[in-house]
DNA sequence: AGCCTGACGCCGC
DNA sequence: CGCGGCGCCAGGC
């Protein structure tokens, strides 16, 4: 992978990341699938970690591991600090892990076909 | 080139 | 549901 085609790869990470409704949260394996390099998650995991993402526009607090773990809070400052952020949301977590996950889980590739379908009903 | 690491994911037990 | 094992692949050394 050249330095263009990352480059891309990281701003298309961001859209997705960027369009997390509050409320939700969705995978790293999930985004990875949405911008096409579905064996990409880990490195989904390591941009969102480079320290080069401005959590203050990206809500990287909203992006989790495939089973609602909260594998990155160890980059939000202080230990519980990523699930309170959630918290803020209405997502509670408990021992790590969001409750609900099922629920809470918003998947890239399916929410955005829904958005483009303005005369369906979306949820 | 080889070796190790890791905000990952899937499967089997 | 938890845990280990394995496949995955970019990056750092």
């Amino acid at each position: 992978m050249d330095a263009t085609e990352k480059k891309l790869l990281i701003k298309a990470i961001y859209d997705i990341v960027s369009i997390i409704p509050r409320g939700k949260a969705t995978s790293y394996g999930a985004i990875a699938r949405a911008v096409g390099y579905p064996n990409l998650s880990r490195m989904v995991g390591r941009i969102m970690g480079s320290g080069e993402v401005d959590f203050d526009t990206v809500p990287a607090h909203r992006v989790v591991n495939s089973s609602g773990i909260l594998s990155g809070r160890h980059a939000f400052g202080s230990p519980g600090r990523m699930a309170e952020l959630l918290a803020d949301e209405g997502v509670a977590v408990r021992n790590n892990r969001i409750v609900g996950w099922k629920n809470v889980f918003w998947d890239p590739l399916t929410e955005i076909q829904a958005d483009n379908m303005p005369h369906h009903p979306r949820r």
